[in-house]
DNA sequence: TTATCATAAATTGTTAACAATAGTTGCTAA
DNA sequence: TTAGCAACTATTGTTAACAATTTATGATAA
């Protein structure tokens, strides 16, 4: 007797997706894998059975499918044809386009963003890297992970394009997906006096500065992958070991 | 009596996606609206109704449906519910976030390839500036816009980063549709000189040179975008012509 | 004529049943 | 034991019918 999929407490958080999204059913189950995927809740190689979804979001098989097309279309999700939806296991390759396609993103959204923060912007960011740090030091990984994104996001809202804030937004995902299996020390996170330099920059207009600090920060972030080591399987182990939690060394 | 939707010859040319697409029945949708997009043979606005597209491709709705739910992703088709599915009709706004956003990834790009390209890839390019000037000569505009966004995305191979491919694959695409409602010359395609120096310059691999024609090669294009000019288009003709009061009731 | 309302038609949204495929289990034979 | 095969199960893919909603049509009254 086969267990159910993982797929634990997936509808956990709503998302924040501000990208001109009608309330369609379909958007729920969208948001919900996305943010899953975003807390590491949802580990790459995972099978997103169709019927375990219409279960669980208690809605009918065809929302399910459109929904995985959505999410394949920003390649969260990989469809094999006649096998169903997988959580996608980015390769090397596809680590090294995706970081580098944030620090093009990103630098753009730097430089937009500086001096154009509000007071209540500011605010935000600071208290965020207060509660990123909480997160840390409580080992409470989803919402260390939570805060991470929150932050780049929030940036990206103050650059005030909502092309780029998507395109962020899937590749922050997509991060997720690869510090998981590639990174070296976990800390998967962003250090956290980078993001408090980045918020000095944002809030005194610094633009240079902005994209310099924006810059190497990510660079950091990709230094700390490893691509020789074998790739955390979540893959395998997820279809072998169904019961065993994301094994995270802290 | 409604005639039916516009949709001649949708059919026509396949698309070149290279990203990891299997040729699932729907990919085939997809390919062939987005290949007529950005042709502007599907002008922004139109409806793409189910039954007319599931009648053309002698699929089922469900299909169709799921092609709609992709191409809403990219943002190329706008989802109304209840209402169906329309070409996206982009925004001043919307076209000012377009084209900052392929500055920046453009500019990665242009950086990436410089030197990189193969003498094939030139030939290509040079070969592709010709078609163009002979589409543009017989004014066939659908050749002249499909060979500008052969030239770019041909660029972007070179590039080898299939996630700045992509992107850049969808913003041409919107670019198209920013082009068709606002430019004010129809002059949607790049100027044959422009190309014609990024070409050299990607040959000899300068880089900064290579950025430099890129950035302003596409501040061209957005100069002569005009938004205080009513937008030509099916768009407003659409919504307001069967236009009616919102006397409904329970 | 024009505005309002009821009716009809067409389209989108939902559901369930069926078909096809992949993956699993268990059996048989060397 | 183990390789190979066959039946079985679970899952994905497809189709059609039905429900809900919007849009179009036409009639009625001021």
């Amino acid at each position: 007797m086969q267990t159910r999929a993982p797929l634990p407490n997936v509808l956990q958080r709503k998302f924040y997706f501000q990208s001109a999204m009608q309330s369609l059913p379909e958007n729920e189950i969208v948001e919900s894998i996305l943010s899953a995927i975003a807390e590491q809740r949802l580990p790459a190689g995972t099978k997103l059975g169709e019927q375990t979804l219409s279960d669980l979001f208690g809605c009918n098989r065809a929302n399910v499918r459109r929904a995985l097309a959505t999410l394949a279309a920003q390649h969260v999700v990989e469809l094999r044809p006649n096998r169903g939806a997988f959580v996608m296991t980015p390769s090397p390759k596809e680590a090294r386009d995706v970081f580098q396609a944030r620090r093009a993103i990103e630098r753009t959204i730097a430089r937009a963003a500086a001096g154009q923060a509000s007071s209540e912007d500011i605010r935000f960011l600071r208290q965020n890297i207060r509660e990123e740090a909480e997160a840390r030091d409580a080992r409470d990984k989803p919402a260390e992970l939570r805060a991470s994104r929150d932050f780049h996001m929030r940036i990206a809202q103050v650059a005030d394009n909502e092309v780029l804030d998507r395109f962020l937004s899937e590749l922050t995902m997509r991060s997720t997906l690869i510090l998981g299996l590639y990174a070296r020390h976990g800390t998967s996170s962003c250090a956290e006096d980078e993001h408090a330099r980045i918020v000095d920059a944002l809030e005194r207009g610094d633009s240079d500065e902005m994209v310099a600090l924006t810059d190497s920060h990510l660079r950091h972030l990709e230094a700390d992958l490893d691509f020789d080591a074998q790739p955390r399987a979540a893959t395998l182990q997820d279809q072998l070991a169904p019961r065993r939690a994301p094994s995270q060394n802290a």
